[in-house]
DNA sequence: ATCGTTGCAAAACCTTTGCACCAAT
DNA sequence: ATTGGTGCAAAGGTTTTGCAACGAT
């Protein structure tokens, strides 16, 4: 919830404030790895504006404490999501529509973890994306 | 082997030039994911030149022919590497010293696979990073 | 009142495009 | 000779930086 992140914010002494509200808003309601410009175009749409400078320095603070995570698309900019579990960031990505959807899996991490090991690697964070056809391109 | 890739290409109707000899090359001995600029880094460091335009597009006939695989690193550009383990990418990130190092593994794909089609979803490549600390930077 | 934040302008950076020249076939 | 490829210049788009004004505490 969005009063959770913005208490963790001024935990950190991080102020709380307009721009931050209404981030975290955005970023929750909509659900999926959003970029800056997205955001502010939702912002735009419901007549308000943050300046898109502004929405980069929210989103790094956010990717900062955990709160966030980034992830860069196949358009070669940044998207940002809510981190809901923990260190484990997996999308599905579909290649012809473009659509992305996020989940998690607790043993698929455990599993990456184990494998890392034997190389004396150790994770902390996962980030794992699939490319292919979402159920409503692969009909056609 | 740079042959082989050379082969394809031509194969495909691509032309054998100097630029796509070269940047093969550079990426089969370093062996690890590389930006165009690191790519034309390599080459100053050995009195060759070429056009950073260039190299962008041959990663990208490499990448469309399955020879290559971009990747989004953390800096926010692109990285290529040789496709060894057919559309299997797993990176080991270490965010202390920067280190990348790629693995591939085909049940850690498979389990992803299974997770996936239950959301209907139909994955065909497969791209993951892990963030951490390498053997050495974990000692510290 | 203080000190962190915001917005603006401008810069920096990566990537792409247009076009004339060049080179592999 | 033909056709695709390269290099250069310039543009496009995203992200960062510097700084004055603002606002949460």
């Amino acid at each position: 919830m969005v009063q959770d992140s913005i208490r963790i914010l001024q935990a950190q002494g991080h102020k709380a404030t307009r721009p931050r509200k209404l981030v975290l808003e955005i970023l929750e309601e909509m659900d999926r790895p959003l970029s800056p410009y997205d955001i502010q175009g939702v912002l735009r749409q419901r007549g308000k504006y943050l300046n898109h400078v502004t929405i980069y320095r929210v989103l790094d603070i956010l990717c900062s404490l955990n709160l966030a995570h980034k992830m860069l698309s196949s358009g070669g900019f940044v998207r940002c999501s809510l981190d809901m579990a923990e260190g484990c960031h997996r999308f599905m990505v579909c290649q012809h529509c473009g659509a992305i959807r996020e989940f998690a899996d607790k043993e698929l991490c455990q599993g990456e973890n184990e494998f890392a090991r034997n190389f004396g690697f150790h994770a902390e964070h996962h980030h794992s994306e699939l490319a292919g056809l979402c159920s409503r391109c692969y009909r056609k």
